[in-house]
DNA sequence: CTGTTAGCGCTTTCAA
DNA sequence: TTGAAAGCGCTAACAG
């Protein structure tokens, strides 16, 4: 069969439709619906099934998705929100979730923002949404996602959704148990923001850590900050200049962590000599900056999968627990961290 | 009236169609319709109108986005196709194209990936498509978006669709200008992908304001890199061994530019006394790097909301011309320039 | 093994 | 000023 002519660019014919599907096989709709959608119940000779498949091969048939949608009242597509796209956490995040919701044949629509201002742009699109945003915002539980199933990613403090989420806590504990390990035991926490489930159970890891080892932190070694350069940047500042100064600092994200190493120079300290620094989140950047960060990697893919599973098993009507990404997280010790001279 | 009560979680009822909103206003639905979507040849008595809006209120009524695409073939809805989300530069423009798009009752629908695999998950769901893809592929023209109407963000290299750009080239070149200025004549450039329009567009930038200023780039000045920290460390990582070394370096892209800082200082080289660093694109990460980065600052935003536009008229059958954002180019000079020694 | 039928929720002539 | 009617493209009983 001769392919059609590359350079081709005539008058563009409108999508075949199902029903010229049907008649160019000589078949009724309702037969090239069903080998077309793959119906194991349906008996149909395979001479039939041949000339409906051929016919749409040939026709380049892809089925209308709103008359599809309006039928079924499945758009097939499920929404993501996450806070921002820059932030390689949620965009590892997106990358899992991206891949399993197409292997359930499910698109990914990620929308950035708050779940109130884009819910209205995607409501209508979307089956389901994954709820990617930290920061508790204040919304009525019953509004989130208005009448749509909702499983929230990275966080699991609203009631009345199924949350999946990875062991934050354990992932602080075992930064913190490196820089114990190394002999620190002054040990400042750059916290991420305490209305976010994340920062607090970051910090709860942290505590948790210090006081298995013996160290109470004070309340003054803690500071919060949000998870971007600047706010690393203040509160490590202010950390670095108590007296005495903590010899280590634990920062609650990567971004932060960089802001934090800011702070350090701009105080005129060294790390790791006067101060061993370890970030949350692992990200290309941290191998390059000087010195390479030691970070905390979590299974943020994984994450982003388990919560799409979720979501599936919510839209098929099976009961959903919250669930804690199993995946332990992992230490990535680069040069930001020794012990304490 | 009183609010419903908020800890109520009753059985959902089915949300409320036109149908329901015509019932409970006493008029047929092809009236409450027109109220509903501000029909302006529409004469209806005020009273009527306040008993549609007033039942729509009351009922939450939320047009149906299938049926609605179904019969206006319209899905009020453009797709975006970007490399990947962490991109700070690309993130910017989905910014600059999400407001522009919500502004026209647009919805945005962001996807990372390539055309060919993305297309398909939201094939039929967007009514036009933003590709902002600068790599380019091996994609038949025609086939870019099937039958859909595409602009392209960012690159303008595939005839056939229109395109939105920045000065890419008099950006380079104000990076350059600015390191010759400074009495900079070995400039090295750590150029882009050359098989994208903007690694090549921004590498005619640097050649050509070398030139005007009398200093010819020989070819070993200039190597390619991938847009991120590790293409950055290694193509500056050549160009800083050549002998004679270059006295600055224009690195075209910002997480680029950290590599190339990384190689500097992995040579034992300081910035900006042994080599200067001009990055393309800013970033917040660059002022909290040592030294902070002086790089050249593009109008993203702006560009997002003219490949909207053009794509807007595009839909609305109107002729589209390619257009280049007007915005100048910023300089943001920071700590990683100086005079050669 | 295949076809008939009805209808998803909406918009839009056209007629009253 | 309002209503009746048709139909967008598809799926899913149900009949044959």
């Amino acid at each position: 069969m001769a392919p059609p002519e590359p350079d081709e660019f005539g008058p563009r014919r409108p999508p075949a439709r199902l029903r010229d599907v049907a008649e160019a096989a000589g078949v009724d709709t309702s037969i090239a619906s069903r080998v077309l959608s793959g119906d194991g119940t349906l008996t149909v000779r395979p001479d039939t099934r041949r000339r409906v498949l051929e016919a749409a091969t040939r026709l380049a048939y892809r089925p209308n998705t709103a008359a599809r949608a309006l039928k079924t009242r499945k758009t097939m597509a499920i929404g993501m929100i996450v806070p921002e796209l820059t932030n390689v956490a949620y965009a590892t995040i997106a990358l899992g979730a991206d891949e399993r919701a197409s292997r359930a044949g499910y698109a990914l629509l990620v929308a950035t923002g708050s779940v109130r201002d884009r819910l209205d742009a995607i409501d209508g699109r979307i089956d389901g949404l994954l709820v990617g945003i930290a920061t508790s915002e204040t919304i009525r539980m019953g509004d989130l996602g208005g009448p749509l199933p909702v499983v929230l990613v990275n966080r699991h403090e609203l009631v009345g959704h199924p949350s999946v989420t990875v062991d934050d806590e354990a992932g602080s504990a075992l930064a913190t148990e490196h820089l114990l390990s190394l002999g620190h035991r002054h040990i400042g926490h750059v916290a991420g923001p305490q209305n976010s489930d994340t920062g607090r159970r970051r910090q709860a890891g942290y505590v948790r850590a210090m006081r298995a080892a013996g160290v109470e932190p004070a309340q003054d070694w803690m500071i919060e900050a949000s998870y971007d350069e600047a706010g690393g940047e203040l509160s490590a500042s202010r950390l670095l200049r108590e007296i005495p100064r903590p010899t280590a600092l634990f920062v609650a994200n990567v971004r932060a962590a960089i802001g934090a190493l800011a702070a350090a120079r701009r105080l005129g300290l060294s790390v790791p000599q006067d101060v061993s620094l370890v970030g949350f989140h692992d990200a290309p950047v941290a191998m390059y900056l000087e010195p390479e960060l030691t970070t905390v990697k979590m299974p943020l893919r994984e994450m982003g999968s388990a919560a799409v599973e979720s979501l599936l098993a919510l839209l098929d009507g099976r009961p959903v627990e919250d669930i804690r990404v199993s995946t332990p997280p992992e230490l990535v010790v680069r040069g930001s961290t020794a012990s304490p001279r």
